[in-house]
DNA sequence: ATATTAATGAACTATTTGGTTGACTGTTTG
DNA sequence: CAAACAGTCAACCAAATAGTTCATTAATAT
């Protein structure tokens, strides 16, 4: 079954439902980064910044630390897991369908053969 | 690379980050269906539950056709697959940095093993 | 022909989102 | 110490979201 009610999912999803978010997910994927030197594919301030970091750290995406004056936020891949692991038994749901309907599709063209079959002999 | 500008996964993101979009999703793996009968988590009036396919169907996640006075909606798993996509790539990428951090530690280990190896020899 | 049903449209509300600016805190540097 | 820097806080704003109710349209059933 798949499973739907799961509220980190919605945080999560959410979450990557943003281009600058994903852009700093991205960003991430090269290694910890602080603040002020992700790379933003829309100019907006740095508050702005500091906010979409939140939604991200509260959907489990990143962690983040203060040091110094700086913020450093580094990938939490766990979140990530979530999010594909839904996608994941959603898409084996869907094939195990697409199957069943294959063979159902296939017994069913065995049906007629058949029944052609007994015609021709009938 | 993993892409993050791209229009069509906000909306497709944004779609799946509610549990009531999710479970109609879920409810359309079962078959096509039409709004009335779809089975919503939570309480709702049909015209929330038409807002909500309206999003769905924005996001490219499903198709929508009116049959006389019922509108029957149905999958359409591309835009899943967009999204299975995009976490594919950016799982993809994350275990390639893995393994560089690993085989750099690798390389560090042996590195140290040698400087060890010649001390013990010098 | 009338009543019922399925869905949509319009108007409204409350909340959230994604951004801004300006003031402020704490850290580093000259 | 003073200046510059990194980030946060608070207040504000416009637009989007998620829901409501009531009226309406169009199709179906009695």
């Amino acid at each position: 079954m798949v499973e739907y009610i799961d509220t980190r999912l919605d945080y999560i999803f959410s979450a990557l439902g943003d281009p600058t978010r994903r852009a700093i997910l991205v960003d991430l994927l090269e290694g910890e980064s602080k603040l002020s030197d992700l790379e933003i594919p829309y100019p907006m301030s740095l508050t702005a910044v500091s906010k979409h970091v939140k939604v991200l750290a509260k959907a489990g995406l990143i962690t983040h630390e203060k040091r110094g004056r700086e913020r450093y936020c580094k990938l939490d891949p766990r979140a990530m897991e979530r999010a594909r692991t839904w996608l994941h038994h959603y898409h084996r749901y869907w094939e195990r369908k697409l199957d069943q309907l294959d063979s159902y599709l296939t017994a069913s063209k065995i049906e007629e053969a058949l029944k052609k079959h007994r015609e021709s002999k009938g």
